[in-house]
DNA sequence: GACTGTACCGTACATTGTACGGCTCAGGTA
DNA sequence: TACCTGAGCCGTACAATGTACGGTACAGTC
């Protein structure tokens, strides 16, 4: 690894690579949208630590440095892939909207959606965001997301961050999950499997000092669902704890109009 | 990169290395504690990717392969590191629940306690926690966190889940600041900076496309914070609504007993 | 004073992203 | 047809990584 990626270099070159439309081959057929979809499906199955411009090159059965042609490095081609990711979420515009249930509907629904885009690609935890979010696709559903929110008395900047706020959740729980799975798949153990390995060594170590109430918590959660954590539950518990809040935030304003 | 890192291979081994003392110094006066010391500095400013073992003995002027007496590899020292990190979280056992304001008050200052660390340490946020929570500082931080939650009624997987809603929405804050944060440092460009540059290029590219509601609360969103986010204020935001839902959630329990 | 085990570390290797410079070929011009 | 030009392609090279391996040096015990 020679140089860190200082963000991209050229702002402008990697606009005009996300809002293209990459589809006129070279000589050798290779194309952004191929290279960008080989990417993505080696991600999916390897991570984005485990992907290589070798390994993308030797898919598309092709020289490593053919890849720079295209693609300005390994950094602007995970913005690509991410934008790309996210391109099939909503059918249309107003697929959120129509949901039933009215705004509460709707969330629920844009957090299902984005658990299902972060379970498929796991890989997305570990873009880095920040100064990328403009891709087409990152766009529009910004866009879509927010309408549901419109219309019920709440500031723009309140609509913003009870969106972020849902987002962020979902995020936050989806990697907690793509991590379990990483890891069971990586020591080959299940978490039931590791505790009973490492318990007794455990309860050995930590003989002197004890924890009453993380203890018998622990051990609550532990038998309920046979896990440390289980991402699933904590997305449903967290999102309707969340809309209950967001309720009484939205009644408030309603309220007052 | 050799092997990638399959977990620890040896758990057993891990549990006494966290739960060790650690201060017995070898002939040239090397120790677990000033190893994991030393790595924590050198993250705190270049971040978890950049710290290499290269760095950290050197640092402690030391040859590399000497690291590797005390420590099995990277895996297990970015573990140590992380329990370390949440050694002095807390004064005392009884420090949130002491706090004003019920649980309510005690779950905002873990928030801000669990906030204050990530800020401090942004390399928490690329540590694979999933098996390794077992260290003697997380164990103890569990146990103190669950506390002001214990005798409102909820059942041990409801002050668990409650719990883990908290502390997963002050992690995806937080990550989300630190990454600003270093996105920042890196292009050495502001938000507000980067912004004016790419502002042209993005406008010719999407003319075009339109996107009615993102655009109006894009635009307020920035002109509120001068920047695209505001973790700071995605945190309070997020907090208060949070302990909203949890608020109806307590009250109900404590109405049917 | 000799022995033994632990601490220490120099070298080597596989793997990474990508800079650099050369080769090849499609398409246009004369 | 002959040639030229520029873009597409890619082989080699380099710096950096984690760590396996095997050797060296020293502290403690007999």
């Amino acid at each position: 690894m020679a140089g860190r990626k200082a963000a991209a270099p050229d702002p402008a070159r990697s606009l005009a690579l996300l809002w293209g439309s990459h589809t006129k081959p070279g000589r050798s057929g290779l194309t952004v949208r191929a290279i960008v979809g080989a990417a993505i499906e080696l991600a999916d199955s390897a991570g984005l630590e485990a992907l290589s411009m070798r390994m993308v090159a030797d898919r598309l059965k092709v020289g490593t440095m053919s890849l720079y042609t295209h693609v300005p490095g390994k950094g602007e081609l995970t913005d690509l892939m991410f934008d790309q990711a996210y391109g099939d979420l909503y059918a249309d515009e107003d697929e959120p909207a129509r949901q039933p249930g009215g705004w509460r509907g709707a969330l629920e629904f844009i957090a299902r959606r984005n658990w299902d885009v972060l379970t498929a690609h796991p890989w997305i935890h570990e873009v880095p965001t920040m100064r990328t979010a403009l891709g087409p696709n990152i766009t529009r559903k910004y866009d879509i997301e927010l309408r549901p929110l419109d219309g019920l008395g709440l500031t723009d900047v309140e609509m913003d961050s009870a969106l972020t706020l849902v987002l962020t959740h979902v995020q936050g729980t989806a990697r907690a999950g793509a991590e379990q799975l990483r890891t069971q798949r990586d020591s080959g153990l299940s978490d039931e499997e590791w505790w009973r390995q490492i318990s007794p060594a455990l309860t050995t170590v930590m003989s002197g000092s004890h924890f009453p109430v993380a203890g018998r918590v622990g051990t609550s959660v532990g038998e309920h669902f046979q896990s440390v954590i289980d991402p699933a539950h904590a997305l449903t518990f967290g999102l309707g704890t969340i809309l209950d809040g967001l309720a009484q935030l939205i009644e408030s304003r309603s309220a007052v109009q």
